[in-house]
DNA sequence: CAAAAATTGTGAACTAGTTCATAGTTCGCT
DNA sequence: AGCGAACTATGAACTAGTTCACAATTTTTG
């Protein structure tokens, strides 16, 4: 989960109405491309709903996921700074609004409004910082210590207990940690059978907040 | 090696002397730490001259190589747009001049130079395209093809000839690509066998662009 | 609700990469 | 110039993780 200062959340009325005309909704259901790795980019996304994965893929059909959307984060605007091509694709991990900014109300808005300027660094400096510990964990990390960091990451308080919820699959998971799907399910049992954590159906709650991670 | 955008480029003299007060220069001999991971951050840092290498390190001893800068280079940014502790080390390649800017004159710079807090945010974007990039190599590509891409990446043009010169031992480029010193010396035997690189006392010569990289 | 599709679970064979051990080289220093 | 430290090189044993193959379960869809 990508930090989340919501990029236009405290502009006035009548700023909001200004690059209002240029805010696109569109729906997407799970497994949809809603941007794909080489595009040339002209828009800047908002999650309104549902969540996303950012990811890359090579020839082989493996996926390594990078990071994961929730409501109320922005992305793709990475091109729009730096003129390159896209250098992930995002695709909806269950059905999600997405509203678009156009490149031109984006460009127009942060030339404008130094507080969003500022917003749009801080979220940037907390990507670069995330990713940067993504590569020491992929890294120095064995794929017992990854999973459980990951699910440590996922996890969410609701009533008194952190739990990872809906829609991530073993195979997800296999591609945020990068590795194997059958490492991921034989890592998930043995900390079951550890009591580290219980996975019910659709979700995974973790019992003992010191999941193994050793270097 | 990352985006060498001068952060100060084409700054005006008066400017220059506003923020001149504020820059102070230091010498690093290699092998000094010039900052360290979980420092409290205040300020940002400018190569002049050397090379440094920013990595992280585990509880034993073993380190990756995030990005390593050159001259005209800055870093240490990060924790002083998001307030956040050092999330990773730097240490001299070799002799380092490096100049430090306090917290305030960043700040005061940023905030009074849109032309800079733009460029700033270039550089932030470009380094985050690089971690993300660095992600999916490392999920996704085996030990040689990812030394294959790190001496790409790592050579410069020097008399029509891609060249990774002076500072990188074996174990540096192992701490690059996250594999052990002895791979990546078989990796490099491998190369050279196949004629894709010569390997010099002190520099390795790229003959043939197509090094193999295979997903 | 039944069939198809996707996900989970698990053993077994294999392989890429680590770790260890040790020797030879080059580097840096007084 | 000579000595110690860091760096390079390489074989051998080991191990973490992949890949394959298949069954069982769950989810989705017409």
């Amino acid at each position: 989960m990508l930090n989340g200062i919501p990029l236009f959340g405290d502009l006035n009325a009548s700023q909001l109405d200004s690059i209002g005309a240029q805010l696109a909704m569109r729906v997407y259901e799970k497994g949809d491309v809603i941007l794909r790795q080489g595009d040339i980019a002209d828009s800047l996304f908002i999650i309104v709903s549902g969540q996303a994965k950012v990811y890359m893929s090579d020839d082989n059909h493996r996926e390594v996921i990078i990071s994961t959307l929730s409501p109320g984060e922005f992305f793709g605007e990475v091109p729009l700074i730096d003129n390159e091509p896209r250098s992930a694709s995002v695709a909806a991990l269950d059905r999600c609004h997405v509203q678009s900014l156009s490149y031109k109300a984006f460009k127009k808005t942060v030339d404008r409004s130094p507080d969003i300027a500022r917003r749009l660094m801080v979220t940037l400096a907390a990507r670069l910082r995330h990713a940067d510990r993504q590569i020491g964990t992929l890294a120095l990390m064995n794929i017992s210590s990854r999973v459980a960091r990951a699910l440590l990451e996922l996890a969410i308080m609701s009533n008194g207990q952190r739990v990872v919820g809906e829609p991530f699959t073993q195979k997800d998971l296999a591609g945020m940690v990068g590795a194997s799907r059958e490492m991921v399910n034989r890592t998930l049992r043995d900390l079951t059978e550890q009591g580290f954590i219980a996975v019910h159906r659709k979700s995974i709650t973790i019992l003992n907040e010191n999941l193994p991670i050793s270097f």
